[in-house]
DNA sequence: GCATCCCATGTACCT
DNA sequence: ACAGGTACATGGGATGCG
């Protein structure tokens, strides 16, 4: 028997196996293995045919127990039901046996069929967190037993390494087969490039894999494309994917062939795509993968594609079941309402309108700190107390969401404070930053499943609840901030923006911490306008648009939601030059130095940005405009510019799928043959259309200067 | 045949 | 299978006009 410390990086199930990953302090992979025992609970259709059943599962060869046993199955309900655990000899006897069950008479209902053994085995047996940090005994490759040890990093996640593959690859066949022609890894500062025949790149990533020694590899599309591609190549040079006993070569440390599409990990490594829950996996960064996995309760290669509604059922579960639950297979309902009801409550958040078409001096935006959350914690909201029991007491019972979201939002709250001792630029604070952000998704999205349909425990009058709480303590707070002498120039769900002229930065602190007393909900400064602005509705002037602005901050920073400068879509060229125009125009100190000095120079550069774009001299890379690609080509009724880029990448033997995001340039943008208005990125050939640039540096403008209630300068 | 209007389609953004 | 709320550009058909 030998003990080590170190941390949890994997685990996985096979047959009646648990495979537990741990990296040590010293660097090396451990793997071990443990006894997994499958089970499920049965609740007789009715007591005469309890009997029935239990003789029946007796005799059935797939189970290896049963035994009668007292369990809570609805959350509502603090009865417990008299079930049926049946324990089966393996994982494949189970999918049998529960398969079989399903339309049997004999059965009412089953418990804890839809949650993956390799929760169940985490969740009762091992009763750790992936990634968590771990003291553990092992007998030879046998796990003894494991426990969770403190974290000594607050910040830095654990020191799990990574190495990014990502093949390049054209269609052949008219895109029946993929043909790799070259492979960028990269892994930490060190990038290689691997070319030559399948076989060759098939060696030389297995090469690349075994010194790098990743514990996690990113690729792009990994499961549906790309893996299968590298598995390919590297058994063509003839090297198995899982030869030997971890000393082979291949992807895997050991012989272990887990389904990379099941568990997302292949013998000791784990396999994530470089996208996680629709951000790029570089953004998580291991700190947010990290925070992610502990919250979820689940395998990192699970957390990385599992998006949040199983991530929070996971979490949900783990909580029930260490209650003694057994988890029901789908619990949501809702109650028939009359029309007018659901019109009066199926409502989100409330915005109030801006105050556009002028420049508004000295305005604070002060926010509600996670405003959900605290309203679901502060009220004591849940799926089962969709009206709430006033505060959460201690004794009291506590409902499932607070039970689940109160440890995080505290941890949350921990996390930014420490974020704001560490230096700026820091890599600790980039840390601690991914592991907030992480938390935040997690936290909102608890309210955003609340009353959904796909959640097992879901409840709409809880939804609806928040809401209502939501636009509540918005009107409150109007009400309070106009009291005292402030006027709301916008607010939009939980922010809001107010200004009253001789207001110092400690006025507008001490009337949102009055606010936070009122409300019960915290509630802080979060920016100081110098400057900032509100756009009319491009359709129709007359009324102001929401949920955009721009503004200048007592920072020098640019502060601007929903205009060109905010979009993806906007080219490079637009959005920075609409920042710097911004800047130019609205980064003064009095009223008088933007009417004169800001509205010079603004026109200024506007004039000479449009001469520049005309003459044509402008880096076409900043001109790329990338728009995402939400169906496959072939969906697509209208034939729009992005979709003629991808039909031109198509054409050249790349891939495209839908959610890609196909970047292109416009070319003759009122050519009437849609597919030569632009040009696809890497596709030859041609020069820019100058008109539609110019046009859009000029759409750029007008949306600032009008904002800011002046007239566009004449760009000639 | 061409200009113009309107609606559906499609994407991106805000909190 | 995460929410509701919003803005805006554009394709394409319908309509009107000469």
């Amino acid at each position: 028997m030998s003990e080590l410390e170190g941390w949890l990086l994997d685990v996985y199930v096979q047959g009646d196996r648990a495979i537990v990953w741990v990296k040590g302090d010293d660097g090396r992979n451990l793997r071990m293995e443990d006894r997994y025992v499958p089970w499920f609970y049965a609740k007789p259709s009715g007591w005469s045919e309890e009997w029935q059943l239990l003789s029946m599962l007796y005799e059935c060869p797939a189970v290896s127990s049963v035994r009668a046993e007292e369990k809570f199955v609805d959350i509502s309900s603090p009865v417990r039901e008299r079930l049926l655990r049946v324990e089966t000899r393996g994982t494949k006897e189970f999918r049998q046996l529960v398969k079989g069950l399903e339309g049997n008479g004999l059965v009412g209902s089953l418990y804890d069929v839809d949650i993956r053994h390799v929760q169940k085995y985490l969740f009762t047996r091992l009763c750790v967190e992936p990634t968590s940090r771990v003291r553990v005994g092992r007998d030879g490759d046998r796990l003894a037993w494991m426990t969770k040890v403190d974290d000594p990093d607050r910040a830095r996640p654990p020191p799990f390494s990574m190495l990014r593959i990502e093949p390049e690859y054209v269609l052949e066949e008219g895109g029946r087969r993929r043909r790799m022609t070259r492979l960028v890894t990269a892994h930490g500062d060190g990038v290689e490039v691997i070319e030559g025949t399948k076989k060759e790149i098939g060696y030389g990533i297995a090469q690349v894999v075994r010194e790098a020694d990743p514990d996690i590899i990113v690729i792009p599309r990994c499961d549906e494309v790309v893996f299968p591609m590298l598995k390919d190549a590297v058994e063509e040079a003839e090297m198995k994917m899982n030869v030997g006993s971890g000393l082979g070569p291949g992807l895997g440390r050991s012989v272990d062939a887990e389904q990379v599409k099941a568990q997302g990990s292949w013998g000791g490594r784990i396999l994530i795509e470089d996208s996680m829950v629709g951000h790029p996996t570089e953004l998580w960064g291991v700190a947010g993968l990290v925070e992610r996995t502990r919250f979820s309760f689940l395998p990192i290669g699970l957390t990385s594609r599992w998006l949040s509604n199983r991530s929070i059922d996971s979490r949900n579960c783990y909580e029930l079941i260490r209650r003694g639950y057994a988890i029901p297979k789908e619990g949501y309902f809702e109650v028939a309402r009359d029309l007018e009801q659901v019109m009066l409550r199926d409502r989100g958040g409330i915005s109030l309108t801006p105050i556009s078409e002028t420049l508004h001096h000295n305005v604070a935006a002060i926010d509600f700190d996670s405003q959900y959350p605290n309203i679901i914690l502060r009220s004591g909201l849940s799926y089962e107390r969709p009206m709430g029991e006033g505060e959460v007491s201690a004794e009291g019972g506590v409902g499932l969401i607070p039970l689940v979201m109160g440890p995080w939002l505290k941890r949350r709250m921990e996390l930014k404070r420490v974020k704001k001792s560490l230096p700026k630029g820091s890599e600790e604070r980039l840390f601690c930053e991914q592991r907030v952000d992480a938390l935040k998704l997690m936290l909102v999205t608890q309210y955003g499943i609340s009353g959904c349909c796909w959640n097992r425990f879901g409840n709409v009058v809880t939804f609806e609840e928040i809401n209502r709480k939501s636009r509540e303590a918005m009107m409150t707070a109007k009400s309070l901030i106009e009291s005292r002498g402030y006027e709301v120039v916008y607010a939009d769900v939980d922010s809001c923006f107010i200004k009253r002229n001789d207001a110092t930065r400690e006025d507008y602190e001490e009337l949102a911490a009055e606010v936070s007393r009122i409300t019960g909900l915290p509630m802080s400064l979060d920016k100081h306008f110098k400057f900032i602005a509100f756009p009319k509705l491009k359709g129709d002037p007359s009324s102001s648009a929401l949920k955009r602005y721009f503004g200048v901050t007592y920072d020098g920073e640019v502060e601007a939601r929903g205009i060109e400068l905010r979009r993806e879509d906007s080219p490079v060229l637009v959005r920075e030059f609409q920042k710097r125009l911004i800047l130019e125009l609205m980064d003064r100190d009095t009223m008088d130095d933007v009417l004169t000095y800001g509205v010079a120079e603004a026109a200024r550069l506007l004039q000479d940005t449009i001469r520049q774009v005309r003459s044509g001299n402008v880096d076409v890379d900043s001109l790329l405009v990338s728009r995402s690609l939400r169906k496959e080509p072939d969906e697509y009724r209208n034939r729009v510019v992005h979709l003629s880029a991808a039909m031109q990448m198509l054409g050249q033997g790349r891939e495209v799928f839908a959610g890609d995001s196909i970047k292109f340039i416009f070319t003759d943008s009122e050519n009437r043959n849609p597919m030569c208005r632009v040009r696809a990125e890497g596709v030859t050939g041609g020069s820019y259309d100058r008109e539609v640039y110019s046009k859009m540096i000029g759409d750029a403008a007008g949306t600032v200067f009008r904002a800011a209630g002046l007239p566009v300068p004449k760009a000639e």
